[in-house]
DNA sequence: TGACAAACCATGAAATCCCATGATAACCCA
DNA sequence: TGGGTTATCATGGGATTTCATGGTTTGTCA
């Protein structure tokens, strides 16, 4: 499948510490798979699985963008691109915060979103493949626990971990 | 496919305080967004689907407009591409209003576009990607939850995040 | 000449930039 | 391979700029 921009691979887990004004460090691994991007940051919204924060890079985005536009002007329905119906990438939009980050490689965590992970004083940045995830750590700890626990339970069952 | 302008221009939510003139800053990233234009200013209608205000900037419009005609001529449609049936982008053409910067990248609000937003003291700018939208903040945040509830269900439901 | 809109100017709060520091990890050479 | 040196990185705080907001004055059109 053809896309607009390169497979950024995140990986592993860190815990940086939020200072008082609200800046993060992003590890340095994370940024620097985003580093060849035009833009210098991420984009960040309140996941809708986890109560977590869901990032990614920019070109991420415009490639959501880019297909749905497509696919609606192809289809000559200029007024879905009016009207917008409710869709999740409109929802998604909304939600949406540009973290640019600082001359350090910081961000600052907007109050919303770090509310919506119960983030206060540290973040735990999560990699995710494609993507990444910003958890307060103790409720990420619980999550991974029970997610492994799961898995080898049903490893155990099935001889089958899909 | 190209496009003359960037596809995700408008993300976040933003909510301004209107003032007794009527005046609301355009948040300074949208105004970013828009600073290559020619036009330093946006449209803005009623929205046919939502209690709220649609707008985006000018290239926007240029841009749909092509597209139409493109078709239309396409189609062999010329007498429509003159006469104008009343079709949707038509019908938006005359509702919409032009509403330039002033010089701290403030715009008027139409008291008809507010009246038909319920925007009394305050107005939150809505990012929608290619366009955005000014809503009564309480409005918008009923919608969103609703929104974002439907979307849990979805994926709780489906398993499927894409 | 009166109402309204546009340009102009002022201000406080918040975000961004810039520099400093300690700790850790990578490196290099004997 | 060990031990010292250097580079990277997370973190903190102060200085500076941006930005939203409010008011005043000037211009304009009915």
């Amino acid at each position: 499948m053809e896309r607009g921009f390169k497979v950024t691979s995140f990986l592993s887990t860190f815990v940086n510490k939020v200072d008082r004004k609200g800046r993060v460090s992003v590890p340095a691994p994370f940024r620097a798979a985003l580093s060849e991007a035009s833009y210098q940051g991420v984009i960040a919204y309140p996941s809708l699985a986890d109560s977590a924060i869901d990032a990614f890079g920019r070109a991420m985005l415009e490639d959501l963008n880019q297909r749905r536009l497509d696919k609606t002007m192809a289809d000559g329905e200029f007024e879905q691109a009016l009207l917008g119906t409710d869709n999740m990438i409109d929802t998604i939009m909304a939600m949406a915060h540009e973290l640019p980050f600082d001359g350090e490689g910081r961000i600052l965590l907007p109050t919303l979103l770090a509310e919506a992970a119960g983030i206060t004083d540290r973040a735990a940045f999560v990699g995710r493949g494609t993507r990444f995830q910003i958890w307060a750590p103790e409720t990420f700890e619980k999550h991974q626990l029970d997610a492994v626990t799961s898995l080898r339970t049903r490893l155990r069952e099935n001889g089958n971990g899909t």
